[in-house]
RNA sequence: GGGCCGGUGGUCUAAUGGUAGGACGCUGCCCUUACGAGGCAGAGGUUCCAGGUUCGAGUCCUGGCCGGCCCACCA
C-alpha cells in the first residue's frame, strides 16, 4: 500500500502554503457573473487584543457563508472594511497615553487616534488572513477614509434636504465620562446596588409628615411635584395640597397620577428633572419648568446650595447624611436598581438637556416593521430581537457626539444671523478647522464670516451606510443580498442601516439577514476581562490551526443560538481533521477508476452519501453550518469509516473497479461537502488527489442510487460479529468457521465473508456464528 | 409586567407526532497493514413538573417552575 498522503495527520502548517496559493491564484476575487451573492461584511471594530473569540467564531462562519454561495454557482461580492471611527478607538487611546481628550489638541488627539488604529487594525487583518477568510483584502476600506466619511457627510446633507434633520435641546443620555450625548440604543442597563431613602416632607396645609422614597435624594433640588396614586385610599386627601421640601423649604404641588405604585416604597413618588425617563415624561406631560440640578461635568449646579460642586456620588452621600442628622430620614432600604449605563465606558448615565441635532425616527417605524416582516430571517426567530427594538423606540435619534474622532458634522455657522449652512455633498468636510465653501450666508446673505461645527457624527451614522458604500462602484450590488451580524448590535446596526437605506434609498438595503449568537464561556457565563473568564482565539489559532477552530465554530451550537467556548472542546473537534485525514489517506491508496459496473455494497454508500449530500444542502440552504458539520461528522465516524471501508477492503486491496470509484466518488464529495467548513484540509487533499482545487468546485448533486441493504441491518450485523469476537478473546481478523447470514443481507455476502474471515457461508433467518 | 429563546445521561448537544441519537468525559479490552491525537466494546436517561389532544408526545395545546437575553414608567 502507498499511500498519497504520506503523513500520518494533518498538519495545520500547511495551512499557510495554502494562503500564499489562494493568493497567487487569486481564487476568490470577484468575477461578477448573471447569478450575484453580494454580503454586507460587518467592518470589526479593531478594539484591540484580546480579540472576542466569539468575534472570531463569527468571522468564520461570514466566510462560510461566502464559501457556500461559491459553491452553490454564485458570483460572491465578499467586501471586508475596518471600522475605525468612534468612542472605542477614544477610550483606548486615552487609556494608552493615560491622556484625556481635552489635555491635547484635536489634532494632536486625533493623530494619537489613527496611530492606535493603525496597530490594532494591522494585527486583525492578519488574523482574519489566517482563519482563512475568502474576502477582499486588496480592497479593504476603512469607515475613517475621507471617502467613507464623504459618503456619511452627502447622507447627511440629503437627509437635511429631505427634513429629516433638526436641531432641539432636551433631555438626553448623557455619559459624563465620554463627555456626550448617548442615543438609547448606546446605553445598557445593569443591576445595581442603590439606597432607597425615606425622606420626611411637610404637607404645608395639614402640617403632616409625608414618606417619600427615592433613590435620587441629591436631585430634592430639582424636585417640581409630588405624585399619589389616584387610587390609594391613605392619601385621597393629599392631591391639590403642597408639600415643603426638606433642607429647601421650596413648596411644590402635590397631585394624582397613575405613575405612583401605591405597593413601591411609600406610595408616593416626587418628580424631579431628571431622575430617569419617567420624569421626563411627565414634566412634558404636566408642563413643570425644569431645573438643571447637574451640569456637564457631572456636577450639582447652584440650585443644589450646599451641594453645588459636589460630584453625584458624593452629594447624594453628603445630603443623606445631613437629612438623617435632621430626623428627616424615616428609614433606608438596600435596592437592586436597573441603572442605566454608557455602553463603551460602563459610567451612569445621566439626563441633562442639551441641544442636539436629532434624525427624525419615529415616522418611520411602521416602514420599519413592514421591512422587518420583508426581509428573509436566518434564523426565523431573530426577526423578533429587531420588531422588539423597533417597538421600543419613542424619541428620535440623537446623531450630534461632542467627541473628535469621528465623522464631522458639515455644518457651518452663520457670525451675523447664527443660522446653520451646508455645504454641497461630494467632499469630505472638516468645518472645525477649514474655511467653509462659502462666503455668503444663504440665509440672510451677510459676510460676516462662520463657526464651524465642532461635534461629529454618532458613529453609527457612519456603520448604517455600509451597503451604500460596498455597493458604490456598481450600484448593481445594491440591494445587498445578505447582512451577517451578531445578534447584540440588532439594535444598533441592524435597525440604523434599514432606517438610513430606505431614508436614502426607500429601498431596503438586503434581502436577508442572518443572525448569530454570542460566544459564552464553558459555563454558559458572559465572558467580560472583569470575570477572567476571557478566552485568546489566537493562542488556540496557532495550536490547533484555523480548520480545527472552524469546523468546532460550525459544530457547537445551531444557528442563532449561543455557543460555548473552551479549548478542550476545539481541541476535541480537530480530532475529526485527522479522522478525515486518514480516510483520505486511505483511499489514496488506490487508484480512481471507472466501474462498468457497481457491486452491491458500493450501491449501498452511494445511496447514504444522497442521503448525506440531502442534509448538508438542507444546513447550508439555511446557512446553518451546524448542520451539514455534524451530519458530515457523523457520517464519515458512524457509517463510511468503521462500515464501508472495513467490508470494502478486500476489494479495494485487488483494486476492484467499482471499489475503487466509489471511494473516489465518495471522497470528491465529503471534501466538496466540508470545504465552505474546513477550506484548508479539503483543499490540500483534493489538490494533491485531483489535481485542482477544492474551491472552483460545486456542491455535489444527489444521484439516485438504489440499495436493497437496511443500513441499520449492515451496523447491527458487524458490531454483533465484532463484539463475539471480542467476548472469546479472539482478534478480529480471526477466522469464523461457519456463518448463516440473513437473507436481506444476501447481496454482499462475498464482502462480509472477506472482511469477516468467514470459511463458510450459507443464508438463513437469524445470524449465527461458529468459530473453530 | 411583556416578549423571545431554552430546560434531554456527569457536561454539552440532536431528533417532519412513530424504538431518544451523537460528541466530550468515564470504564474495560486491543500495537487489527488509513488512523494510539486511534480502534472496539460498555456503563450511564421516569427527555423540568402537572394536566390535555392522540392509536402513539422530547416533539402539539394549557398551566406552572427554572435559566438566559431583550424590552417596559418600580421612584
Amino acid at each position: 500500500m502507498q499511500p498519497k498522503l504520506k503523513e500520518k495527520r494533518w498538519d495545520k502548517a500547511k495551512e499557510q502554503l495554502l494562503l500564499g496559493l489562494w493568493e497567487k491564484e487569486k481564487l476568490y476575487k470577484f468575477r461578477p457573473g448573471r447569478k450575484i451573492f453580494s454580503i454586507d461584511t460587518p467592518p470589526p471594530y479593531p478594539s484591540g487584543r484580546p480579540w472576542h473569540i466569539g468575534a472570531a467564531a463569527h468571522y468564520s462562519q461570514i466566510d462560510m457563508i461566502a464559501r457556500t454561495a461559491r459553491m452553490q454557482g454564485f458570483s460572491v461580492y465578499f467586501p471586508i472594511g475596518i471600522d475605525r471611527n468612534g468612542l472605542p478607538v477614544e477610550l483606548y487611546t486615552e487609556r494608552k497615553y493615560g491622556i484625556h481628550l481635552q489635555d491635547v489638541s484635536r489634532e494632536e488627539f486625533i493623530k494619537l487616534c489613527r496611530s492606535s488604529l493603525d496597530d490594532l487594525e494591522a494585527e486583525m487583518l492578519e488574523i482574519m488572513r489566517k482563519m482563512g477568510l475568502s474576502c477582499d483584502f486588496q480592497n479593504y476600506y476603512r469607515t475613517d477614509s475621507d471617502e467613507y466619511r464623504a459618503l456619511t457627510q452627502q447622507t447627511f446633507i440629503w437627509l437635511w434636504e429631505k427634513g429629516l434633520i433638526y436641531e432641539d435641546t432636551r433631555p438626553n443620555n448623557y455619559c459624563f465620562d465620554c463627555g456626550t450625548t448617548l442615543a438609547d440604543a448606546e446605553v445598557i442597563y445593569e443591576e445595581r446596588p442603590t439606597w432607597l431613602v425615606y425622606i420626611k416632607f411637610r404637607v404645608k396645609e395639614t402640617g403632616e409628615d409625608i414618606l417619600i422614597a427615592t433613590t435620587r435624594p441629591e436631585l430634592l433640588c430639582a424636585c417640581q411635584a409630588v405624585a399619589v396614586n389616584p387610587q390609594d385610599s391613605r392619601y385621597n386627601h393629599l392631591p391639590g395640597k403642597h408639600a415643603v421640601l426638606p433642607l429647601y423649604g421650596r413648596e411644590v404641588q402635590i397631585i394624582a397620577h397613575p405613575v405612583a405604585k401605591p405597593e413601591f416604597g411609600s406610595g408616593i413618588v416626587m418628580i424631579c428633572s431628571y431622575g430617569d425617563y419617567t420624569d421626563v415624561r411627565l414634566f412634558r406631560e404636566l408642563g413643570l419648568p425644569e431645573i438643571i440640578a447637574i451640569n456637564p461635568e457631572g456636577k450639582l449646579t447652584h440650585v443644589a446650595g450646599p451641594y453645588a460642586g459636589m460630584r453625584i456620588e458624593e452629594a447624594r452621600k453628603q445630603i443623606i447624611k445631613d437629612l438623617e442628622e435632621l430626623g428627616l430620614v424615616e428609614k433606608k432600604e438596600k435596592l437592586m436598581h436597573r441603572t442605566p449605563l454608557c455602553e463603551r465606558s460602563k459610567t451612569p448615565i445621566e439626563i441633562i438637556p442639551m441641544r442636539e441635532w436629532y434624525l427624525k425616527q419615529t415616522d418611520f417605524l411602521e416602514e420599519m416593521r413592514k421591512i422587518a416582516e420583508e426581509l428573509e430571517w436566518h434564523p426565523s426567530a431573530s426577526k423578533q430581537l429587531l420588531l422588539n427594538w423597533i417597538n421600543s423606540v419613542t424619541l428620535d435619534w440623537p446623531v450630534s457626539r461632542r467627541r473628535y474622532y469621528g465623522t464631522e458634522i458639515p455644518i457651518w455657522y452663520c457670525k451675523s444671523c447664527g443660522k446653520p449652512n451646508l455645504p454641497k455633498p461630494g467632499k469630505y468636510w472638516k468645518p472645525w478647522c477649514e474655511d467653509p465653501p462659502f462666503s455668503a450666508c444663504q440665509h440672510c446673505g451677510s459676510r460676516a464670516g462662520f463657526e464651524g461645527e465642532t461635534r461629529t457624527f454618532d458613529t453609527w451614522m457612519d456603520s448604517s451606510i455600509s451597503p451604500l458604500f460596498t455597493s458604490r462602484k456598481d450600484r448593481k450590488l445594491y440591494p445587498i443580498t445578505l447582512r451577517p451580524q451578531g445578534k447584540d448590535i440588532v439594535r444598533t446596526w441592524l435597525y440604523y442601516t434599514l432606517l438610513r437605506c430606505w431614508q436614502l434609498t426607500g429601498k431596503s438595503p438586503f434581502k436577508k439577514v442572518w443572525i448569530m449568537g454570542y460566544g459564552v464561556d464553558e459555563h454558559g457565563q458572559k465572558m467580560s476581562k472583569s470575570k477572567g473568564n476571557v478566552i485568546d482565539p489566537i493562542p488556540i489559532l496557532e495550536k490547533l490551526g484555523a480548520d480545527a477552530f472552524r469546523f468546532w465554530s460550525a459544530t457547537e451550537a445551531s444557528l442563532g443560538s449561543d455557543f460555548r467556548c473552551s479549548e478542550a472542546r476545539i481541541q476535541a473537534a480537530s480530532k475529526f481533521l485527522t479522522k478525515l485525514w486518514n480516510v483520505s489517506r486511505f483511499i489514496s491508496a488506490f487508484p480512481e477508476k471507472k466501474a462498468q459496473k457497481l457491486e452491491p455494497l458500493d450501491s449501498w454508500i452511494l445511496s447514504e452519501l444522497d442521503k448525506l449530500i440531502k442534509e448538508c444542502m438542507r444546513g447550508y440552504e439555511e446557512l446553518n453550518f451546524f448542520v451539514p458539520s455534524n451530519a458530515i461528522r457523523d457520517w464519515v465516524w458512524n457509517i463510511f469509516a468503521p462500515h464501508y471501508l472495513e467490508l470494502v477492503k478486500p476489494r479495494a486491496y485487488s483494486e476492484d473497479p467499482s471499489a475503487c470509484f466509489t471511494m473516489h466518488y465518495c471522497l470528491r464529495a465529503l471534501l466538496e461537502l466540508l470545504a465552505p467548513i474546513c477550506p484548508f484540509i479539503t483543499d490540500y487533499i483534493y489538490r494533491e488527489l485531483y489535481g485542482k482545487s477544492v474551491h472552483l468546485e460545486l456542491f455535489p448533486k444527489p444521484a439516485k442510487h438504489r440499495t436493497q441493504i437496511n443500513t441499520e441491518e449492515l451496523i447491527e450485523l458487524n458490531s454483533r460479529i465484532w463484539k463475539e469476537k471480542k467476548e472469546r478473546g479472539l482478534s478480529l481478523k480471526a477466522e469464523i468457521q461457519e456463518m448463516v447470514l440473513p437473507e436481506n443481507l444476501a447481496v454482499i455476502q462475498d464482502d462480509l465473508k472477506a472482511a469477516h474471515n468467514v470459511k463458510s457461508l450459507r443464508l438463513g433467518k437469524e445470524l449465527e456464528i461458529k468459530f473453530g
